[in-house]
DNA sequence: TATTCTGGTTACCGCCAGGTAACTACAAAT
DNA sequence: ATTTGTAGTTACCTGGCGGTAACCAGAATA
């Protein structure tokens, strides 16, 4: 999921995005956002992931210092997660993705995708 | 390449993310920068793409209003390619994930990474 | 005549990202 | 005794991403 190749460059740029460059993990940061989530709030709240998926970007994030993990040694268990401080730097720049998009994005065509045929996000904010 | 779920949610981040979040596109997007390229010249510069995927990315970048692309009529061919406004647009983000990454990225372990198994990416700037 | 130069496109193929389902531990509730 | 709830992990399997190599037009150059 990470870009070895991405990660091993010279340019810093390449490698913040073998880091953070997929799908999956701006969606996961920006969900996370300020807050202290549990996995199972995540799994519900993050659309179409998996379990598998979402814990394997979880571990990368936490890895590569944008996330704290703490496991409460309960059971049944509870772990929560929260950005980090590297993480929390991160947000204003998916913020302005945010801003970037709504401003150029194009309108879809008139018919070719109805409301009906999207995924309802509403949930994630 | 472009994730069509992502590209079809309520949410324009995710949207965003459906459409520039993968890999490449931001790569490439930062290698032309202000500059008029040509296809040839993306191809060696950008490391470790292939033609096909590379062709793929610059298409779906002129679709989303991303990348102009300017074709002469001439044999041999001469195509050139340049950011949009929008494009334009997204560079100073791209600029601040370079300075966000040089800003907290961890260095890497003594041993682990040393510089003979780096990419040389210096070409790209 | 043959090669070069350019910007792709196409066919073919292998690998792996990522999905699904089953399973874990153990306490508390029913 | 069985079910429920949590946070994962594992085995297994398939679609599609992405790489390679061949091929194209047609003018210019050798």
């Amino acid at each position: 999921m990470r870009d070895e190749r991405f990660c091993a460059s010279n340019c810093p740029f390449t490698r913040a995005i073998g880091t953070i460059g997929n799908k999956w993990k701006p969606i996961i940061i920006n969900v996370i956002g300020t807050r202290t989530i549990r996995f199972g709030q995540l799994d519900s709240i993050v659309p179409l992931i998996s379990r598998k998926v979402l814990a394997e970007q979880l571990k990368e994030l936490e890895e590569d210092g944008l996330l704290e993990r703490l496991a409460y040694k309960e059971l049944p268990p509870r772990v929560e997660y929260k950005l980090s401080e590297k993480g929390l730097a991160f947000l204003p720049i998916l913020e302005s993705i945010k801003e970037w998009n709504c401003k150029y994005e194009v309108a879809p065509m008139p018919g070719e995708a109805d409301k009906k045929s999207r995924v309802n996000y509403a949930r994630m904010v």
